[in-house]
DNA sequence: TTGACATCGTTGCCTTTGCAACGAATTGTG
DNA sequence: CACAATTCGTTGCAAAGGCAACGATGTCAA
């Protein structure tokens, strides 16, 4: 009863999909946008002095906190643990940090600054305070709601 | 006449460093945040339907625009060509999308979703439209200024 | 004290990534 | 038309990443 004679075949009923944009998915561009910031940044560092993210945030965390463990690195540096235990062995072998085992708890390594280490901070951070006057600049009025926005989205359980 | 005798050797004199917090960095904090935005529903995707970032891009882009070759995935969703290339081969082995060539330019690919990828796509937009109003919730006063930022930081050269 | 349990850092294994080089196809130029 | 230059997608290769398991150490309670 439903069938035309000699209608053409119809193709198989497809549901509408959802509109959906990827530009304005949140989490889409975030992540662009973060990749741009630490592009910028992590290029210098890594041309001038061969250093990568996980190596910047570990010196950058040791420079702030002093003597720390690969655990601390973890949790304070956002860093999984075998990447900061790979990162701080890679800048033991090019003379930035130094890995003494911990006394006090011997499952523990204790990592600081060389004195190599501490040199090199002192190129790196001024380029990174410049780096972020030019975002502040460049944020300007929307920083404050931007730091909160991103204080929400770490507050948040997931 | 500047030293004095049997003072105790100096410790070499070390330039203090600039005060530098990680937590305060705006690149560091973005990656953070962009990295648990995405983690919450890749989990998911990944779980579910055996589905990562870069195929989630692919998916989203061909729903969104039909036929598309590698090359404007790599411009439109932020994936480096070989990137694309291999999740669109992925994407082809487990039948979610169709690779033909297309015929006025024989260097282009043209790919496509498959029915089973409309199929999964219907399963995963609506995850990802509920997440995305989760979010708008979460950020509520502060989405227009965090639109504004990311606008800004994207036009911005580098 | 002793034995179960937890924590720390490293490593093995496999996948993913980034980059450069390549062949195929197309476009531009003389 | 020839032929250099460009574009497209793939792939080889080495480095980076994620995850689970491991040995070593430490903690806790019976």
């Amino acid at each position: 009863m439903e069938d035309q004679p000699h209608s053409p075949p119809d193709p198989p009923v497809e549901p509408p999909l959802p509109i959906f944009d990827l530009d304005r998915f949140l989490p889409y561009r975030m992540s662009v946008a973060a990749e741009r910031l630490s592009a910028g940044l992590a290029r210098r560092y890594r041309a001038q002095f061969g250093i990568g993210v996980p190596e910047w945030r570990v010196l950058v965390h040791l420079t702030h906190s002093g003597e720390q463990s690969v655990r601390d690195l973890e949790r304070r540096a956002s860093l999984e643990k075998s990447k900061a235990s790979r990162a701080a062995a890679r800048l033991e072998a090019t003379g930035y940090v130094a890995k003494t085992p911990n006394a006090g708890d011997r499952r523990l390594v204790s990592l600081s600054l060389t004195s190599e280490g501490r040199a090199l901070m002192a190129e790196l951070l001024p380029l990174a305070l410049a780096y972020q006057q030019r975002l502040d600049a460049l944020l300007a009025d929307h920083l404050g709601a931007l730091e909160a926005a991103l204080d929400l989205m770490m507050d948040e359980p997931a």
